[in-house]
DNA sequence: CAGATCTCAGACAGATTGGTCTATTTCGTC
DNA sequence: GACGAAATAGACCAATCTGTCTGAGATCTG
């Protein structure tokens, strides 16, 4: 009853339970769009495919969105809202201290790259898409990863670790390569050397 | 004269000079498609832009390349055997020991991320735009980290590392983590925290 | 029921995509 | 200078791209 329903994984995060807004067309576009755009990429998955597969007209796309664009940058806010819901309830689950809440966000990583249809890192394929780091798309995306470092300096202020900024880049890098890792060759245990990694780290 | 002379950097690495075949047309349309791919991505750089910059004929580029996709695997094993090469000269003329190539491979990453035209990795961004890990791109960039793996798992036996494997993993994931973290956010310090990280896991 | 809003299917636009074909010209080598 | 290979420009193709417009139907609120 307490503890493990908020034991989020990644098909739970997408559930029309989840979406927030009250307007469901521009939730099936958002949450059609962002699968397909994982599957398959941004420049390779066209307007017209999404469309079809969300059962929505063009027009109300375009109502919704400015611009393809538009509905790239809502795929990778959507996407960072649930990534951040996700660590908080993942780790919160797993463990009570703060240090334990970091090194337990390596493990779930692993348990992602195990996951079925684990294509990597969104908001890295985002950057690679979009590598003009002016573009809305990519400055979504490193927005994301700021708030990904927050949350991680705040547990390591928490956890009384020396040079907390310090730390937190230090775990961001290394949760990323391993992603990359894992996305590239299938290495999946790259998420055990990250976790070694930081340990060591810590001294 | 010994030494520096081998110092390449990267546009030396896109010298006309270190062309190997002997079809300079081929030559101009792998070294232009690969700058226009890495500065603007695969799908979004047309064949027709390739053929522009480089003043090379389309019927030239089908006569080398079965498709465009054959000219990006083209690219990809170009930029790979390069990238060898920058390794191999920079980490042999800046350190004597196979522990300090190892390191200093941290610091040379650092000054490739403060280089103007710096985008992150190219193979990185391959495994981005072609997830799909049985494409022939894909397949060509996870030749490339399998090479890299070989060549820091070499080092890390003759520096005699225990279990060098894991060690030149960790040291992949290290590197390849602030390359994604440098090209997202800008923080070029993510070398330092990579080596640093490198550094510790070593005991 | 009335009226405003939302959504619909689909035609349409103009540009661009990867790729083929042809007819001509350039080029290196006897 | 002659021959064969390589490269040329550019027309052409069918498909796809993002985005616009229309006019009818669905839905919600008062």
């Amino acid at each position: 009853m307490e503890g493990h329903e908020v034991d989020l994984n990644w098909t739970d995060l997408y559930n029309s339970k989840t979406m927030v807004t009250n307007s469901p067309r521009r939730d099936r576009l958002v949450s059609t769009a962002s699968e397909l755009f994982y599957r398959r990429g941004f420049h390779a998955t066209g307007i017209d495919t999404v469309l079809a597969e969300s059962g929505v007209a063009k027009m109300t796309l375009y109502n919704h969105f400015k611009s393809k664009e538009g509905l790239i940058v809502a795929t990778i806010d959507d996407r960072s809202s649930r990534v951040m819901k996700w660590i908080e309830f993942g780790t919160a689950s797993r463990a009570q201290t703060a240090l334990g809440k970091l090194l337990v966000l390596f493990d779930m990583h692993e348990d992602w790259y195990n996951s079925p249809n684990f294509l990597g890192c969104y908001f890295q394929r985002v950057c690679a898409e979009f590598p003009d780091r002016n573009s809305a798309p990519h400055r979504a995306a490193a927005t994301h990863f700021s708030k990904l470092f927050d949350c991680l300096k705040n547990w390591a202020e928490e956890a009384d670790l020396g040079t907390p900024a310090a730390r937190a880049e230090e775990a961001l890098l290394l949760l990323e390569g391993a992603t990359v890792m894992a996305q590239a060759t299938g290495a999946t245990i790259a998420a055990r050397r990250a976790r070694r990694s930081f340990e060591a780290t810590l001294g």
